[in-house]
DNA sequence: ATAGCTGCAAATGCTTTGCAAGGCC
DNA sequence: GGCCTTGCAAAGCATTTGCAGCTAT
């Protein structure tokens, strides 16, 4: 009787489930919640703050704190990458091929097309070091 | 015999007075030791707690709040640019010309020389904006 | 059982702001 | 004199941390 109940509540989470068991980490309830939010659709870009938001409307209350944890853990994981593009705040996309962003008036990210820019030359690293990514950000104004 | 005095002290300073009156920026004491231990030599990238170390160094003893305000004025006049590299302190360079950055291990900045990066292809800006600008940011690692 | 999470609140670090006093034109 | 800037301290924000209690394995 617990078990019907329980696996009609649970089977939205078998995705979520899969993904955070298979990145090596524990689905404890409140990954999967944020699990499920982030990965449903296709590639999202938010803050711990929109994240938060989220899932307070989605009945359920996760302090600011935890949010971050989970994001940090979902980083570390792989399942997501910190976009630093303005200094103020932290975003997190759910998009971990290498790729490039859009950035709005607003501060909005905005994924660029794979293909979309490409680039011609590189320069040499620094003696003693190697390029370990490459960020293009294209800053947008209204026209 | 004050007149003697000063200009023996000021005369640092000609440059920088020029360049702020220049901006229309007010030359006041503050903004001129800021000025003159900026742009005194080649290109710097900096954040506002260094360059209050220097200014302490040097032997003044400037407010945080008083190098912010300093850095975005000079910023908005157009002398600085602020650069955004990581989420959690805010860069100034010197060096106002389009140009891209490498960021080292430890977050710090350095020029990419002008040429020794380009870019084949852009991609078109979204309906109802245009490209602003283009920031390259490579990031580096210890091989 | 136990290593790892969560919840909460306090702490942190950078940056901004308010406002009275001071300085430049 | 009038407006802009400074100094100082307090406030603001996004983020991190400490720690007791919980939970997944």
């Amino acid at each position: 009787m617990e078990m019907t109940h329980a696996s009609v509540e649970e089977r939205p989470y078998a995705a979520a489930q899969r993904l955070l068991t298979g990145a090596g980490l524990r689905p404890t309830r409140q990954r999967l919640h944020l699990a499920r939010l982030l990965f449903a659709d296709g590639p999202r870009h938010l803050t711990a703050e929109m994240l938060a938001q989220e899932v307070y409307e989605h009945g359920l209350k996760l302090p600011l704190g935890t949010v971050y944890n989970a994001l940090h853990a979902f980083a570390r994981a792989g399942l997501l990458r910190e976009v630093a593009v303005d200094g103020t705040r932290t975003w997190f996309d759910t998009h971990t091929e290498p790729h490039h962003h859009f950035v709005d008036a607003n501060g909005r990210l905005a994924d660029i097309p794979a293909g979309a820019i490409e680039l011609a030359r590189l320069p040499a690293a620094p003696e003693g070091q190697e390029i370990q990514s490459v960020e293009i950000v294209l800053r947008l104004k209204r026209i």
